[in-house]
DNA sequence: GGAAGTACCTACAAAAATGTTAGTGTGAAA
DNA sequence: TTTCACACTAACATTTTTGTAGGTACTTCC
């Protein structure tokens, strides 16, 4: 029960869906969507950040979370790492093309949820 | 360090924003792009489900976490369920118009995965 | 008559996510 | 000289999330 379902989603035998629990795109759609993982792609959209400043733009994420998610994102190919060989060490992380695009379509999301926040019954308490 | 802080979101004295921790959009955006909370959304867009349909199209969910979620959505005031009071139960759901422009945001990042997919170096394995 | 379907809820258990603390080696500022 | 900053990693602890199993009260299908 495992080759031919799993391997199909790969090779463009079916269509790629989210609904599927197997599929790929499943998968994605969770580190894109992970507790960290969107605001790591909205802090980054069209900038190029060091490891301590994005901590201080993203408030309340750990050390850990944000090496551990960046490199999720990396993985993925969303997160582009340049590492300079200097002490203090030096590195700067932005966005590949594709991680753009990705990052654009969280942005929405939560611009949208901040511009209606008003509008959001379950915003208050 | 409660008051002053956690005030200011809900009476627009501060402008709504994801990065800061405690700020209520922070908590819709998390609700939304939970494990099920999207995929819910995504299923519900444009239709009327049932409890047991909707856990039919959501390969993977449970029982549980399908009424959990739904209550979290619910309260935030993008579910709406309507029971009939008959037997055996009668229970539909759908989303309100708040909600579907939620969906309608979490519809184009999945979609924009989906279609993206084979350009995406971490989709494999 | 027995099984299955409906829409859940409640304990309990397991798994996953996240946090905390300590440590690395060097340089610059106080 | 002490402290801080840098970009992490590893071990350990805790919290949160998620799953499992069982139960409800009744009806329809076989």
């Amino acid at each position: 029960m495992s080759d031919s379902t799993t391997l199909g989603w790969q090779d463009g035998r079916f269509a790629p869906d989210v609904m599927a629990a197997d599929c790929p795109s499943r998968r994605i759609l969770t580190h894109i969507t992970s507790r960290w993982g969107g605001l790591i792609l909205i802090a980054l959209r069209g900038e190029v950040l060091r490891f301590s400043e994005m901590r201080r733009r993203i408030a309340g994420i750990s050390e850990r979370m944000l090496a551990q998610t960046l490199q999720t994102l990396e993985a993925d190919g969303f997160v582009l790492r340049k590492a300079y060989d200097v002490v203090p060490p030096h590195v700067e992380y932005s966005l590949t093309p594709l991680g753009e695009e990705a990052a654009e379509k969280i942005s929405e999301l939560s611009h949208w949820i901040e511009t209606n926040l008003h509008r959001i019954p379950g915003a208050a308490g």
